[in-house]
DNA sequence: TATTGTTATACTCTATAACTATA
DNA sequence: TATAGTTATAGAGTATAACAATA
């Protein structure tokens, strides 16, 4: 095997642990969640409206379009954890998070801190070693900067 | 904010970081097969067909239902990537890729490998400090065995 | 009786297009 | 006319339950 196939071998393989870590922490946040009776997109959601938000805003954050935000808007008012703000362009609506909406949200926050994988199994040293690397593949250095020979 | 909420706040972000590199590892391979015509479910199926395995072999690789099976091998058989071949045991169907099953897995693997992420943002002395890090990540030394005063 | 795969069906997540109200 | 949200509808991905064939 040439070096180049060897390191294509071992980025792949470095990329494979990734995706699968991160499919671990997405099902321990389902789990977490589906715990509490919710399902992942509501939680998501409710994660995001530390305070009130535009529909739009929620759509970008979501990454989706603004329809199914009306979707998730209408399922979580009808638990009675959001409602819907008129704002001072009456075109736009935000969500507000009730009282209820509230205490839900800090139960999932503990919930999900609480079972933080990365807090479970690595060290404070490791977790120091780990966030550069993290930021550096985060923040696409154009992606296109380094040479594979 | 206490240490314990400066740990928990701090492990929360790297939580965040991870799970969002992974979402964009997974959006380019889903455009990399995109262009070779496939769905996603699919291609993982190609990609973990290197030997021909039984079909319940693949759901456990695939983390899904035998019924979901069916339906991907009955899809990958229309377009000719694979065949059914009864095993030994006949109640097993092995999933056997065909000829053009195969030219299309070492297409996708030429592509994915080619735009790994973390080849195009890491030095190797980068991934060599990243690859441990994601071992005890991915290995769960039982989780509970670290206490989080 | 237990296991493999199949069928029929249905649910969740999400998008597209056309619409309404406001700007 | 452009923008925010809504409605109706549709498609992808996936599961559940009942079933047939084989062990």
């Amino acid at each position: 095997m040439s070096d180049r196939d060897a390191r294509f071998a071992e980025a792949g393989r470095l990329a494979q642990m990734l995706v699968d870590i991160a499919r671990q922490a997405m099902a321990d946040f389902a789990g977490t969640v589906a715990e509490l009776g919710l399902p992942v997109p509501l939680a998501r959601a409710i994660v995001l409206l530390s305070t009130p938000a535009p529909m739009r805003d929620l759509a970008e954050q979501l990454n989706c379009d603004r329809s199914y935000i009306t979707s998730l808007a209408d399922q979580l008012e009808q638990r009675g954890l959001v409602e819907r703000v008129t704002g001072e362009d009456r075109r736009i609506k935000l969500l507000a998070l009730t009282s209820a909406g509230r205490a839900m949200r800090d139960q999932i926050s503990a919930a999900v801190a609480e079972r933080n994988m990365i807090l479970l199994r690595l060290s404070g040293a490791e977790r120091k070693r780990l966030a550069p690397l993290l930021e550096k593949l985060l923040h696409d250095p154009s992606t296109t900067d380094r040479e594979i020979p």
